[in-house]
DNA sequence: TGCCTGATTGCCT
DNA sequence: GGCAATCAGGCAA
């Protein structure tokens, strides 16, 4: 945990204040971290899907702001939480400027730091059932609605990237589980990685 | 006010 | 590989 965060840093906003699509590359290989009363939970970005504004009928955004989109369309770098299907959380990170519409599905993590924790939130047996889907890795890391508008760059839940960026191959596929817009190749992943989901 | 759909997971066959 | 569970947001009436 103390060498995690001795090997990387935190990222500034502006690294989320670029197009939707680039943010959501570079995000694979980065650290995401949870500070909790519980313990910290950490894990590597291995898998992201880029939505963008108003012209991707998939992404939320697509029809306008409402309260529960209303972060998408604010300042960069800021956690968008949802709920769907009345059981599952899904974390989603802002990118563009301001006022531009667009974010990045986080979908899947390489575990790395409490993995005991995780274990006990997930009921789990094998490590690439922690946190290898949108829904799992909100439970394991124990992301919430709570952390709807907060700031990744301070604070509580943080990305970080690390000193010296590991080395991997990207592959980009179109994305899982919608029906608009769905031959959009805009899912991103660390190709090879187990703990990719299927 | 009420109905329908969904950026999912996990259990059952 | 198929399907139910379960609820919030969006849209129609």
């Amino acid at each position: 945990m103390r060498q995690l965060i001795s090997a990387t840093r935190s990222v500034p906003l502006s690294f989320f204040a670029r197009s939707t699509v680039e943010v959501a590359k570079d995000l694979l290989g980065c650290v995401l971290l949870h500070e909790h009363a519980e313990g910290v939970t950490a894990g590597m970005i291995v898998e992201t899907e880029a939505y963008l504004g108003t012209d991707d009928l998939a992404a939320h955004s697509s029809r306008g702001i409402t309260k529960r989109t209303e972060v998408i369309f604010g300042p960069p770098g800021r956690a968008y939480v949802y709920f769907i299907y009345g059981i599952h959380e899904c974390l989603n990170i802002v990118a563009e400027p301001e006022g531009t519409p667009g974010c990045v599905l986080i979908r899947a993590l390489e575990p790395l730091c409490g993995l005991d924790l995780m274990f006990r939130r997930r009921h789990a047996r094998a490590v690439t059932q922690l946190t290898s889907g949108p829904g799992k890795l909100t439970q394991a890391l124990s992301i919430t609605r709570q952390h709807y508008g907060a700031r990744l760059d301070r604070g509580a839940l943080t990305i970080r990237v690390w000193c010296e960026k590991p080395k991997f191959k990207i592959e980009a596929t179109p994305r899982i589980g919608i029906s608009q817009c769905a031959d959009w190749p805009h899912r991103f992943t660390w190709n090879g990685n187990p703990h990719v989901s299927r």
